[in-house]
RNA sequence: GGGCCCAUAGCUUAGCCUGGUUGGAGCGCCCGGCUGAUAACCGGGAGGUCAGGAGUCCAAAUCUCCUUGGGCCCA
């Protein structure tokens, strides 16, 4: 049985139609039904009158069966209430008779995805029924066509068919109501034909947009030169929209599809995944995310989530990402011309073939990149795979540019103006921001166009630009496969470092690379300069593919049974004494053919088959597999090493706290500083470094370290604190202000070189003020001005400040000292650095100088030589001395530093620049430091067969035994790192051979890495000793034999020539500086000897 | 009821077309680092039955079919 109603649906229509079964529509427009219903069901509401219906048929007995269904229902879209399908009479497009033309067309349109013209609109085109473009509305385009009572039909095609006809006037609106009162004559019965009510369907609007929107029919002008659409884009659900009306129209009109290339994309659902609607209420305001995020970081997101023709589940954590991203690119970009705008830095007025030379391999790498980068975009956008252009670019942005070519080249930054080094990266890093900046311009309008102003905008706006081409000639596979082996190399120390424990400031002793290949080797070789900064390694190391590691250790394993069979009683003790000799002597030995023991006496000879030989890894060494070979990384601590972590600290904690009391950058400052004994000889290495990473003029070491700021830090467990002081030279630089014309950097300059006030230039001739550094001839100019020509107070300074005032002035317009008592006396804090400085002086005498009354430079200057020595304390030749320093401008005149040149205040007591005492005899008074008890060898006899280790910081205690030794008639042997020369000349030593471990390689000087050699030469005095005369070594130098082997290695040295001075009733006596090794290294060589003093 | 698309870590996803080392990222989480890009930045770790089931194949996240769930367009 089939239930078929013709008048109530397309399907059951048209079935209707070939079976010639009547559309029968017993419903009104009110969805009541009709008279046709009968006179029963007339007037009842069709969908709630079923209940009526079934009751009035099974009354009838013409029920067979009754039951409910499920099934889908159409509902209006809008109040969504049930739908009634009605057979109405409409209007048509035969969209049948071209449906053959639009699957011909769809093909030949590009489509993205593919499946959107290959399967979604071929199918829906293939179903396509004709088209109902009337609609019976209201608003909308009427339906231009008019009907006479007749029956004739007039379709209008332009306003210009329309002119004559009743109602009609020129420019009058041609929607209704107005179109309605325009009627035609019927040229079959002279009736009026009146138009038809009806609308046209909005999507036929839609459809012939792609005409309409260029004037046509009105003019052909602007669709010749544009029809058709290059590209069209729309979302999915235009499938039978936008895409399907116009191909329709186009076939129609056109006979083609008025498009070449569609994209359709996706929708932006809600988080969950939902579609965003009013009355779901989950709708997400663009307007409120972009006030969050900005617009840039929206676009960028969206872009980016996925491929453009699928749906986004709406994540506000992904706009914040991308904004992310974007503030990185900021960040690169606001350092690149942070540095580039202080420099000056005009991209134009470098060449590049001129940077060539200058050009690093990083740079040639970022150069590589970025070529790739445009090709890589390009390509992408080519395919509408937006989301992989973005995702290029970003990690562009990221990897390459924020993690690693910023990182690369943020030295360079700091060299001087000029330095061609720095150039290189300035231009390479600007080119590639230019490049990526046009690239993004696209997707990010916003950030890019502001990037592009800053970088250059000399050509307007970034969006008018020429989109850059790639140069593949530039894109460098081998530089950029071996760059990304270097990322990986560093990535795997950062990791070992991590899990040891050991921070990136650290440096690490070494690095060895072995590498599968030559080629690769050989790259990386090229690199190694990146390589060891970013690691943080002090030197590499490169081992060939067939060779082993020079520094693997060679281990020897006694074969007990072959030993056993020829010497059975010595055999466990051969075994020990075998371990304790080097293993590489062993076996070079016995490749030789001969290695012997000295055992009780006995000379004991090993043969090739009682031993074998392995390698293993020296200790505190990690070997870890990279994709091209083998890294091994050297933790082992020096005493260098542990300097340079320790100043590296300190420079951080340092630089902490001048964040924390908000000094600029710039600012200068003083340090003092407070650590273990062990600490402050580190910092003295590094001094120098330190003073000038936190700009610190001064750093001192003291037991109470005062200051602006004081915090107590803990470093690797030592304790160590700081004060800083700031210099406030910002106020010193405002001193210069005063100065019309002079530019900030020669400002800086001025008070870097210790001026502090305009006056201090009085004495300075012009070149010598442009020698300063900072200070450009221009402002030399304008200073000399100043000082001299101008005339007013030209001749004053404050008392109090330093800084030139005007003649008549009451009060000092800097500091706001009043002037009036002129020559009156200076703070007493003031004046004594000034004194200070006079040659013979000390604190006592200077203040005894102020006290007497002598409190301002200018009574100084006034005083004679005999009022001078008047004053208590004070000698004829210091008095001599003040007068001649007054004469030669002492306290006026700044002096040049001997070791630095630069200029020295006449006030300061050392130099601010190099931190060298400023040049005259300054008295202070020094602590004298408390030394502690120690044995030396006036009270204690050594005694034969043993081992001493003599803690101390220089050998004295240890060459005091040693000469004593010496002088009681033993023979010595004298193993040193200091100059033999020297050490004859100091100690009484006599003829006594001294060998000299150095590498310089000369006559009785032993590298210290050769300690086969050491221990050769040790073992050939001790077994040479005439009988009955005792003998003894001083090994002077432990520590150096450390740090150029490693103390392991160095401990069973030690171990085997305690035996053989055992053996050999020698004194062996070993000098140390206690803190050059780690606690737990230290107890063991303790362990090793007999008498640790 | 039909056509098309989708399902991978807590979340967002790459890889699938063209099957093949150990399924990659980002966020979040846990642990570190860095501190002259700093209302930043960098590294490491844990976390996966590739929706479920069947098939093809030496081999399946990947190809085929079915099931379940979601989206779009229609009916």
């Amino acid at each position: 049985m089939v239930h078929i109603a013709p008048g109530h649906g397309p399907e059951d229509f048209e079935l209707g139609m070939e079976f010639g079964i009547e559309a029968f529509c017993p419903v009104d427009e009110n969805g009541k039904f009709s008279q046709e219903a009968g006179e029963k069901f007339a007037g009842m509401n069709a969908r709630k009158s079923n209940a009526d219906i079934v009751q009035y048929l099974r009354t009838k007995g013409l029920i067979f069966y009754d039951h409910t269904l499920e099934h889908r229902y159409g509902h209006c879209w809008r109040c969504d209430s049930p739908i009634i399908y009605r057979t109405t009479s409409q209007w048509f497009l035969k969209i049948t008779q071209i449906k053959e033309l639009m699957l011909e067309e769809i093909d030949k349109v590009r489509w993205t995805p593919d499946w959107a013209g290959s399967s979604r609109e071929y199918d829906w085109a293939v179903n396509a029924r004709d088209w109902c473009i009337s609609r019976q509305r209201y608003w909308g385009i009427p339906l231009p066509v008019w009907k006479c009572q007749c029956g004739e039909m007039k379709v209008i095609g332009s306003v210009a068919e329309l002119k004559g006809a009743d109602g009609f006037r020129d420019g009058m609106e041609l929607h209704r109501p107005w179109i309605d009162a325009v009627t035609l004559k019927c040229e079959k019965c002279s009736g009026r034909m009146k138009r038809v009510p009806d609308v046209l369907d909005v999507w036929f609007d839609s459809g012939v947009s792609s005409w309409a929107q260029l004037g046509f029919p009105g003019s052909r002008k602007e669709l010749d030169r544009w029809w058709p659409a290059k590209w069209i884009t729309e979302a999915h659900d235009q499938t039978r929209g936008w895409f399907y009306s116009q191909l329709a129209a186009g076939c129609i009109g056109f006979e083609r599809a008025p498009y070449e290339s569609v994209l359709m994309h996706g929708w932006i659902l809600d988080p969950q995944g939902q579609p965003m609607s009013k009355s779901r209420g989950n709708v997400i305001e663009p307007a409120e995310v972009i006030g969050e995020h900005g617009a840039d970081a929206l676009r960028f997101y969206m872009m980016k989530a996925n491929a453009p023709w699928e749906d986004i589940a709406f994540q506000h954590e992904g706009v914040k990402n991308a904004r992310r991203t974007l503030n990185v690119f900021w960040n690169v970009c606001n350092f690149a011309t942070t540095y580039m705008s202080i420099d000056h830095f005009d991209p134009a007025s470098v060449e590049f073939a001129a940077l060539q030379s200058s050009l690093r391999v990083e740079d040639r790498w970022l150069i590589s990149r970025s070529e790739r980068l445009k090709n890589e975009v390009a390509k992408h956008i080519e395919s509408f795979e937006l989301h992989k252009a973005c995702r290029a670019l970003e990690e562009f942005i990221l990897e390459d540019l924020s993690r690693w070519y910023v990182r690369l080249i943020r030295d360079r930054m700091w060299r001087e103006e000029g330095d061609m080094d720095k150039i290189a990266a300035y231009r390479v890093l600007h080119d590639s921001l230019m490049s990526l900046s046009k690239l993004m311009a696209p997707f990010c309008p916003h950030i890019t166009e502001e990037v592009y102003q800053s970088l250059d905008g000399s050509k307007g706006s970034i969006h008018m630009q020429d989109w850059p081409a790639p140069d593949l000639t530039k894109a460098d596979d081998r530089l950029e496969g071996s760059m990304s082996l270097v990322k990986e190399i560093v990535e795997i120390v950062t990791r070992e470092r991590q899990s040891r424990g050991v921070k990136l400031r650290w440096p690490l002793k070494r690095l060895a690379i072995k590498a599968k290949t030559r080629e690769t080797l050989d790259s990386l070789r090229s690199l190694e300069a990146v390589l060891s900064s970013q690691a943080n390694i002090k030197s590499v190391e490169f081992v060939n593919p067939d060779e082993d590691w020079k520094d693997m250790i060679l281990n020897v394993i006694p074969n007990p049974m072959a030993i056993g069979k020829v010497y059975r009683q010595w055999s466990s003790k051969i075994a020990i004494l075998l371990k304790s000799r080097p293993a590489c002597q062993i076996k070079e030995s016995i490749e030789k053919g001969e290695y012997s023991l000295g055992i009780e006496g006995q000379m004991i000879k090993i043969e090739p088959n009682m031993v074998s030989f392995t390698t293993s890894l020296p200790p505190d060494v990690t070997s870890v597999p990279f994709s091209e070979g083998e890294v091994y990384v050297d933790f082992q601590m020096t005493p260098d090493i542990e300097a340079e972590g320790f100043a590296r600290d300190l420079i951080r904690r340092i630089q902490q706290m001048r964040k924390d009391m908000d000094l600029d950058v710039e600012e200068f400052i003083t340090a003092k500083v407070r650590a273990s004994a062990k600490l402050i000889e580190f910092f003295k290495v590094w001094r120098d470094h330190i003073m000038k990473e936190t700009r610190a003029k001064d750093i001192t070491f003291t037991h109470e370290p005062g200051g602006e700021s004081v915090v107590n830090w803990e470093v690797e467990g030592e304790e160590i604190e700081v004060g800083v002081t700031s210099l406030h030279t910002k106020e010193s630089v405002g001193q210069f202000s005063v100065i019309p014309g002079l530019s900030r950097n020669g400002a800086l300059g001025l008070v870097e070189a210790g001026y502090k006030s305009p006056a201090d230039l009085r004495s300075l001739p012009e070149e010598k003020i442009a020698e300063i550094k900072g200070v450009s001839k221009t402002d030399a100019r304008k200073i000399t001005h100043y000082v001299h020509k101008t005339g007013l107070g030209a001749e004053l300074s404050c008392p109090e400040c330093g800084s030139l005032i005007k003649e008549g002035s009451e009060t000092c317009p800097s500091c706001g000292k009043s002037l009036v008592a002129k020559g009156g006396s200076m703070p007493r804090d003031k004046l004594i650095p000034f004194l200070l400085r006079v040659p013979r002086m000390n604190r006592v005498k200077a203040e005894m100088l102020y006290d007497a009354g002598f409190d301002s430079i200018e009574k100084l200057e006034a005083a004679s030589k005999d009022e001078i020595r008047q004053v208590k304390g004070i000698g004829a030749k210091t008095a001599e001395k003040i007068i001649a320093y007054v004469h030669a401008g002492g306290f006026k005149n700044p002096v040049k530093c001997e070791k630095c040149g630069a200029s020295i205040p006449p006030d300061a007591l050392t130099c601010q620049s190099c931190g060298v005492e400023a040049p005259s005899e300054i008295v202070e008074e020094g602590e004298v430091e408390e030394e502690a008890e120690v044995i030396t060898a006036e009270d204690y006899k050594l005694e034969p067969s043993f081992t001493y280790l003599i803690k101390e910081d220089k050998a004295e205690r240890s060459y005091g035994f040693f000469v004593k030794a010496l002088a009681e008639g033993l023979s010595g042997f004298c193993v040193t790192r200091n100059y033999p020369l020297k050490i004859k000349a100091k100690h009484n030593i006599g003829d006594t051979p001294v060998i000299w471990l150095s590498n310089v390689g000369k006559e009785n000087t032993l590298r210290p890495k050769d300690l086969e050699k050491l221990s050769v030469s040790l073992e050939q005095f001790i077994t040479a000793a005439e009988p009955g005369k005792g003998s003894i070594v001083l090994l002077d130098g432990l520590e150096y034999l450390i740090t150029n082997n490693n103390f392991l290695t160095v401990l069973r040295f030690v171990q085997s020539l305690r035996d053989q001075i055992a053996i050999k009733n020698a004194i062996l006596l070993m000098a140390l500086n206690p803190s050059t090794l780690e606690p737990h290294e230290l107890n063991l060589l303790e362990k090793e000897v007999d008498v640790t003093m």
